[in-house]
Parts: structure tokens; sequence; C-alpha cells
DNA sequence: GTGCGTATGTGCGCTGCCGCACATACAAGC
DNA sequence: GCTTGTATGTGCGGCAGCGCACATACGCAC
């Protein structure tokens, strides 16, 4: 974990050409996103876009039942917001800080415009939003088909991926919600990982210990993901070599 | 039904200034899709982005256990291949044929170079796009917590919206593929709302009756969609007026 | 009309997840 | 240390949907 916070710790941002980045750089603005922030709720309008450098936040849809899901998530692959490039605005999901940590926002107005005007920026936003669909679509069928145990073990990988620590902070309970499974049921899929000698836990903590048995025991949903959000991704110009780290 | 095929019949193509049409619709294409046709599967390049007039596409995923789900279907409102002017060219999903009809084609070179020029169009598909987006992931929401007599409801109004006919010609069994479940959970489902009087239906045949009846029995999902696809498409501008219509 | 392919109806037992009601045990603050 | 809030463990009945095995019945092709 960098102790300096970097824009180019942000996958997207490190991935675009200096000349394009310079431009951005001044309107960058460093934020730091509590547990459960809520950066935008459905009808709400968005002031900015969120490039999480350690934070991670989800997507969230919640039904009139009360009862909750998560159609994707986003760390320092991407970017939330994509609506205000979109040109919807706003979506009918809210964003909730699901990893506290910090992000780089940019101004609705000023993201619109340089879309607009900057080329590659707008390639690259439209090709992460591309993997943005894909998790999406994915996470629908999966929800269909695939097993609790299936889905946290997807669900533990591409958070891993996210924060690049074998620890992470947060409850089953929250878990839970973003599944849209009951507590109960992290609880006991979590039991089985841990008796497997995959992951250990403690209240709050959850590390990972043997990434190859959790895919093992997920569904094929991660890595194609994975794989797509690679793709999309990969081929893009460089600055720096954050962009290169495929699973 | 219109008898002669126009592309006016698709909201997209009829939303674009005449300017923009101009120049489009000699690169148009006509083509018959047939049921069960396959537009692209995973890993495919695809060839043309369709508009579909009267036919029905489903964006299906396939899992490895062979069972499939849909996480989106777009007809008349809409663009199949948005991964052409997102920059992935490819997706992890297939496009299938789900209602034969026709739908009118362009070259993907021509779109994506056209993407990149003309600011309308592009603003018009982004929108879509959104649209899109909206669709998959209350899906993936809706796939966790609805019954399957909810979202068949949900199916059959989104789907009656595209044809604008009383009558869909689909089976139950390719409406089970759709929605990821048994076949006779489907059959089950369609008994309940038939003996409701909300539809009748006979071998390969669904008539829907009572549309509010069928909105009563769906889950929130079908308003929610319904009504973000008419906010990001309806204040588009518009040379025909089949853009206005909101259910 | 007759026949046949296929769409639909129905009844099993089974499983995974739900909803609830608790018991337990951790960790932070006094 | 002890208390207290909260996270986790566990057991129950219930139910929706699954997988299977059929029975039935529709409608097209001949």
């Amino acid at each position: 974990m960098p102790a300096t916070p970097s824009p180019n710790q942000n996958h997207l941002l490190a991935a675009l050409p200096t000349a394009e980045f310079e431009l951005l750089a001044p309107h960058l603005e460093l934020v730091a996103l509590p547990l459960g922030e809520m950066l935008y709720e459905p009808d709400r309008q968005l002031q900015h876009a969120y490039f999480p450098t350690t934070a991670i936040i989800s997507l969230l849809h919640v039904m009139e039942s009360g009862a909750s899901a998560e159609s994707a998530g986003v760390g320092n692959e991407g970017v939330v917001g994509v609506s205000l490039f979109m040109g919807g605005e706003t979506t009918t999901s809210s964003a909730v800080v699901q990893t506290a940590g910090h992000a780089y926002r940019l101004d609705r107005r000023w993201l619109m415009q340089e879309f607009n005007r900057a080329e590659l920026l707008q390639r690259l936003l439209l090709r992460y939003t591309q993997a943005l669909m894909t998790q999406m679509s994915q996470t629908a069928a999966c929800n269909r088909h695939h097993s609790v145990e299936q889905q946290l073990c997807r669900w533990l990988l591409l958070t891993q991926d996210r924060v690049a620590q074998r620890e992470l902070v947060i409850t089953q309970e929250l878990i839970a919600g973003m599944l849209g499974v009951r507590r109960e049921g992290v609880t006991e899929a979590a039991g089985n990982l841990q008796r497997a000698g995959c992951i250990s836990y403690r209240r709050g903590h959850i590390s990972v210990l043997d990434r190859a048995g959790l895919e093992t025991r997920s569904c094929e949903c991660y890595a194609l993901v994975k794989k797509e959000l690679t793709r999309l991704l990969s081929d893009a110009p460089c600055r720096h070599k954050a962009t290169t780290a495929a699973r």
C-alpha cells in the first residue's frame, strides 16, 4: 500500500496518455470515502465522477421489499458515475461505499465537456463501461444459477483484486446485502470455506489464504468478468503499469 | 402493423434528426431474422449493428452447465451490438432472435466511424446503452428476489411493448430459457395468469388480455425499466412519433 | 381424417435458501 | 477487569423451484 495517495493507483487514470492526463490532473480532487457513504441514489443528480484508488463502491439495487442486491462493484479498476458521460445523468441504482478508502473525483460538468473533446479519454471510459456491463449481465445470470457459496467465492476474489491485500475488512452481514442473500447463508458458506482452508476470518475481517481454492469453488463468472475487464483495458495506452494487473 | 417495412419503426432511427438520418439511410440494410438465429456469440467478431423493427432479440448468457438466462431484450426501442461503438467489439453474451421479424443493419466499420463523427447519433446511442444497462442491472436484482410469476409478468409486458400486438408467438419452453427457470415453472405461472384472466394461451401463442392485471402481478422491475427507457430516450430529438410510446 | 412431433399439464421427492429465534463470543470503551 | 453492542453460530419449519417421469392434447403435414 503506497502511503502517498496518487491518481495512478486508479487504473483508468493511469492508462491515460500523459498529454490527456495533464489536462485532467488539475481538476482531480482527492476525497476520503467512509464506509456506508452513498455517492448517489436513484433520481439524485450526480455531481462528480469518482475514480477509486483504495475505496470500493457497490452499485446496489434496493427493491420495494427492502431487499437489496449488487449488480456490480467498482474499485481502482474503474469509475463510479458512468451515467454522466453516457448522458442519463442519473441511474436507478445506488452507489454505496463498501470498503472505506480514497478516490479522486472530477466535476460533472468538466467531465462531460472533456468526454466530448478528448478522444482517448472517451474511448477509455466507454471501454470500461462495457466491462461494467459485462459484470452486470453476468451477475444477472449468476444470481439465477449459482449457489451462495460459489457467489461468495466470486465476490471475495473480485474484491481482493481491488484491494491487493490478503485481508478484507467487512462483515458477513454486509456481504449478504451485496449478494442479496441471508446473512446466515453467508455465515454457512464462509464456514465451509474456512474449514476447507481457503479463507480465515474473525469478526469483521476475512483473509484469503488460498486463491486457487477459491477459484475452484467459484463459479465461472469470476474468471469471465476478470478476463473481459483485462481484455477491454489492457490494450489501452498506458503511462504506468497499474493496468497490467490481470487477476 | 405497417405492411411496408420502414426504418422509422425503430425508435432510435426514428429519433435521429433528418440531416443525420439522411447520411445513415443509404447504409441501412433490411434483413429478415428467423427465430433462433444467433446474431453473435461470445468472442465472435460482430459485423453489423441491428436496429430491430418487428424482430426481438435476447441477450443471453449460457453458463458452463448449459443453463441460460437473459440479461436484457432488445426490440424496436433499441439496437443490438452496442459493443461496436463501446469499443470492445465482442461481448461475453450471445444475441439470439427470440421473435422472428425484421431489422435494419449497419456495417460495423461504417457505424464505428460515424459514431465518432456524428455527435447526435453518438449521444442517442449512448443514452440507449444506459437504458440497456438499467435493464441488465435490474434483471440481476430481479433474478435474486422475485418469483417466477412476477418475472413472467415483467417479461410479457416488456415483450408486448415491443410487438404492439395482443398476441405473442412463443412457446413456454423458450420463455423458460429466457428467464432461466424450468419450463414447468413457466407452465404453472402461466396457468395462474390465465385463470386470473390476465392472459390466454394455446400451443405457442400467448395473448395479453389484461395489461393492468399483469402490471399488478409483476414486480416493480417492469415499471422501473420502462420508465428509465422513456426518460432516456424521450427528450431526444425526434423526426417521427415512434419514440413517444411510453408503455 | 390420420398420424406424429412437440407443446403443455401434473405429480412426485428433493434441495437450497428463507425467516425466525435464539445462543455464543468477540472487541472496544469505561 | 467488566459491560455492552454487535458479529457470528446453529437449529428449526417452511416453501419455491428443481429434476424427473410421465400423461395429455394440440395442430401441422400427409
